[in-house]
DNA sequence: TTGAAAGCGTTACCAA
DNA sequence: TTGGTAACGCTTTCAA
């Protein structure tokens, strides 16, 4: 049983003391930049540590310092530009509080989302995000973090969400197509879960208050390819459609591609009103007319209820923790 | 001088054991989920765990453990597609490692930099990204770091750097602007340095490899609406330009917006290259043509080299340290 | 199945 | 200006 053991020991501040000739703190104290120090001790120390490749270990630090907070947020998919810009809104906030944000991208896969939990808990303070797994999952796998859903109802006491609240903005939406003239209008909802969206419902409410029967429905991919696809396949069902609402940006984006190739104009063949407000909606021609959501305030509803919850204070109330939504005119319909 | 402290102190496992009536240890385990433990003492630790609302010090846990390895990635907009681009490739990498990345948005501005760096080095082990600020002072912030800087030179030897080779696309953009009969062709740098960029460069040396005389150049700032400005004053000032090579997609999407406004049908009227290959550009009208970089390579060959720098194995080489550039044709050239 | 003791690597607080 | 000692909160031996 030699003495080899396992791997290369880390190099403690004890290594850098003994190698300087110094006591511990004294080390600590070159490397923190305190005054109580003479120059050319620091020096040495400093070129010890140097020597030694020496690095503090944020845990020991982290443990007698006590002063620094991470939160984890989980999401789906960070190349879609949806999520970028909650998760941008979430670093923002977060830094306001001089928090750190440590950020998972699940690539919308429950297995990478389970890992995730699993490793999450000894590793942040608070748990913001899309989460699709069952909440007793969560609850397990979490235990004893505070949880902030987004975008999600939730039912464990424990739990936190943020809701979307896109009513009144689909009403707008649809009101604002009827005024234009539209009688046919049709939904490109998502397609991955079973059962239809909350958008969906909007949706059917809208038309409903407007006077007009159900509109016809294609799913889609949450993709550009996705939108482009449902919307072939729903003005292939149902030609006389001249306007659709679509599950959110990317999908009307898709819309707005198919339609082009097509060789309908848009808004003059075919209007296409969106749901989200990305900025990308504002790039492409032409420009995506959307039920604009507070992105910005969806992630800074999250994180300031991951606050709330951690500082044991007043929790924001289920009224508060929600977010709108608003008819942006532009373009495309 | 009473006894109320400063602010709640911390539930530790301690009080946990004492309010179950049991030992340290035993918390632990049943909070670990091991099995040496009796499943009613287990259940009472738990429940008064959660009436204690006990949440374990992640750092007393990896201080013991030692485990997790985390990397600090800065960039500053994660807004920008092509940041967004490279931090999902560097968040894939460090997943495959199972490390934890946390972000930080600096929002462009030095001071938040500076922050970010002063707080990052007891918060991770090894730092990656886009850093501006001057070699010294990273280096005095991060002390004792392994630092991984993308696409920037280094010359201090703690540092390493990703480098961006893109003279080859650029060539290959500006043959093939020529052999389409270009002649005249302009360029939008950026604006935030002070001296050209190295793409301006690459611009410069492909121009006259073709053997053309040295473009005209706008500068632009990094944004859309920096791109639009960039094309009209270019436009203005050269009108006789037929051709425009942009320092990245976003002011290329920008110049493409301009000419859409200004009555210039793109590529007919004016053919506009972009740099970067952003998923973006292929959703705008005209699909962008531009010199695609291997943003995935850039994000997960940052995270490499701070794997081999933080296990003090064999780091890569100066030659690995590349992602090359290639010429992506769509429509808009 | 449970508990006592010994660390993990650092900084804070005194005393020298 | 320095060093000794005591935390910080947890997990891992090893004994009971």
């Amino acid at each position: 049983m030699a003495s080899s053991g396992s791997g290369p020991r880390r190099v403690t501040i004890d290594d850098v003391a003994r190698s300087a000739g110094v006591s511990r703190q004294t080390v600590s104290r070159a490397l923190n930049d305190k005054d109580e120090i003479g120059v050319s001790t620091k020096q040495r120390v400093l070129d010890a540590a140097l020597a030694l490749g020496y690095r503090p270990s944020r845990f020991a630090r982290g443990l007698v310092r006590q002063d620094t907070i991470s939160v984890g947020l989980v999401i789906p998919d960070l190349l879609n530009p949806f999520f970028t810009e909650v998760a941008a809104a979430a670093l923002d906030a977060a830094r306001a509080r001089e928090w750190h944000v440590v950020v998972y991208d699940t690539g919308d896969r429950v297995e990478e989302e389970r890992g995730t939990l699993e490793v999450i808990a000894s590793q942040v303070d608070a748990v913001v995000g899309y989460l699709s797994l069952p909440e007793d999952e969560i609850d397990k796998l979490t235990r004893g973090l505070p949880v902030v859903l987004i975008d999600r109802e939730h039912r464990t006491e424990r739990f936190s969400s943020i809701r979307i609240e896109g009513e009144e903005g689909v009403h707008a939406a649809i009101r604002h197509l009827v005024e234009a003239g539209h009688r046919r209008i049709g939904m490109l909802d998502h397609a991955e879960r079973s059962k239809p969206s909350i958008r969906h419902h909007w949706f059917d409410a809208a038309m409903s208050a407007c006077g007009l029967d159900a509109g016809a429905v294609s799913r889609a991919d949450q993709s550009v390819e996705g939108g482009e696809a449902a919307l072939r396949e729903l003005l292939a069902a149902h030609p006389d459609v001249t306007a659709v609402f679509t599950f959110n940006d990317i999908i009307a984006i898709g819309a707005l591609r198919a339609a082009r190739r097509l060789g309908r104009e848009v808004p003059r063949d075919l209007a296409v009103i969106g749901f989200d407000g990305l900025r990308l909606g504002s790039l492409v021609e032409p420009p995506l007319t959307t039920v604009a959501l507070d992105t910005r305030g969806l992630g800074a509803l999250a994180v300031e209820q991951a606050a709330r919850l951690l500082t044991r204070s007043e929790p924001l109330s289920s009224d508060e923790l929600a977010v709108g939504a608003e008819l942006r005119l532009r373009e495309s319909a």
